[in-house]
DNA sequence: GAGTGGTCTAGACCACCCC
DNA sequence: GGGTGGTCTAGACCACTCT
């Protein structure tokens, strides 16, 4: 085999080539190098927004084939972790570009296009992780956190009332200002401030009558049914990071999924 | 270039390949042995749970080699479309086997495994299509329909109540006795009764307060906060053949979703 | 062993972008 | 013109399934 040949092989060709002796797993060298990229990216080597080497590079790199390299950087992007442009190069994906600023916000009006909502906050507090929230976040219970509370207006109407909660060990120096200042979406500011990219989440819906509060921010009277959307997101390697409760006045408006 | 000598192309090698002279499109190879497989998988060449042709064979019929035929099939079977066996061939998906059973469930526990539910059957009533299911299946005003109504049952606890709208004229004769003997899900019934194979669906989440025939078979009081979910689903040609409203009571359970 | 899908390679050439 | 990703090919070999 050629590449038990090579002069000091990078990566495991042999083993991961070799028939099923020890153990159930066999890793094709294209889901190896995905590691080795995802490892990169986590350790920071390239940030959000930049380009990665050229397939050819890294080819040369990691001692394979651009082939090889090219079903690894595939993968990537089919899980929006990587942008492919074809002329320019492979860039790490950003929730700050325009075109992916509201990727995870599947609430839209009923009839016409998807509205960019514009956001109202409400404060920023300091308190201690609730038995739910710290399940969601691997964090001890009663773990320091920050909530964010903050009402998204589309088309000058009030439709959700969020909650977002996060480790103020991961996120420190929240401000409510420095939040207004950024502009764009609260996953655009974590990930320029703090370098932490959101590339899942996971959400459970379920109808809700609205409380006092509710009620008050989204302009309708207590009790009205609403929508209520839990999140939990992750950054790379399946790290939950940040959960969130929103309520949504689906009057108008709707989640939208797509199954396939 | 090799492909503009070969006798009898079967394909149009050339001026997918040549430069974009006259108009904005260019499509690969790939692309258009995709369409071809889909042309084929409209005609019933190949009935769902069948398998297609093996990789060699598509490959000598559409003059392409192994590596293009692979990409068209990939392609197909990230939709679910078809599903790839190692050793044994790939096949056309379908909703019969176990495991897809239920793939546009998306109802679980908040605690736990994804449970399959049980059905009861209310009724099946033939009518006239409203504006709104008129609209969503591509159907004439007050073009006859056939409607079942039915509760999904968790644990012996009734969640969802179903009413699922289909054009009589696509689906003749539908009774509750059929569907009834059938077992198993819906669409499993649809496609082994009228080989029409449901690909995929867009659905929209909204909260409602319940009302009285809601009410009465989910078992809670009139005015409860219920998840209501309406659904196109699509066969193929994103042809929409069935309208779909469903009523949840999410206690216990939740809508589950992941967002990439 | 024969047949299927799955991996990996090497090389040619095209489409796109920017200098 | 030179670099990047994108397409297509041909061939070798591996992994899996069935007979």
């Amino acid at each position: 085999m050629l590449a038990s040949m090579r002069i000091q092989p990078a990566l495991d060709h042999d083993a991961s080539m070799a028939p099923n002796f020890s153990g159930p797993s066999f890793r094709p060298l294209y889901d190896q190098i995905k590691i080795l990229l995802t490892q990169s990216l986590i350790a920071g080597e390239w940030k959000p927004g930049e380009a990665i080497p050229s397939e050819m590079e890294l080819a040369a790199r990691f001692q394979v084939s651009q082939g090889t390299v090219r079903k690894a950087i595939d993968a990537l992007a089919a899980e929006n972790i990587l942008i492919r442009r074809q002329g320019k190069g492979t860039f790490v994906a950003t929730h700050t570009e325009p075109k992916h600023q509201y990727r995870f916000l599947h609430i839209i009006p009923d009839k016409g296009e998807k509205v960019h909502p514009t956001t109202n906050f409400i404060d920023v507090k300091r308190g201690k992780a609730s038995a739910e929230v710290a399940g969601a976040l691997d964090l001890k219970n009663g773990a320091p956190v920050t909530a964010i509370r903050r009402v998204l207006v589309f088309a000058e109407v009030p439709i959700i009332l969020d909650e977002i909660v996060l480790s103020s060990a991961l996120f420190p120096n929240l401000t409510i200002e420095k939040i207004r200042e950024s502009r764009g979406s609260i996953y655009s500011f974590l990930e320029t401030s703090y370098g932490l990219r959101m590339i899942r989440a996971e959400e459970r819906l379920y109808a809700v009558a609205a409380d006092n509060a509710a009620a008050h921010h989204l302009l309708v009277a207590e009790d009205t049914p609403l929508l209520c959307v839990d999140r939990i997101a992750f950054t790379y390697g399946d790290k939950p990071v940040e959960w969130r409760r929103g309520l949504c006045l689906t009057q108008g408006y709707s989640y939208y999924n797509e199954l396939a």
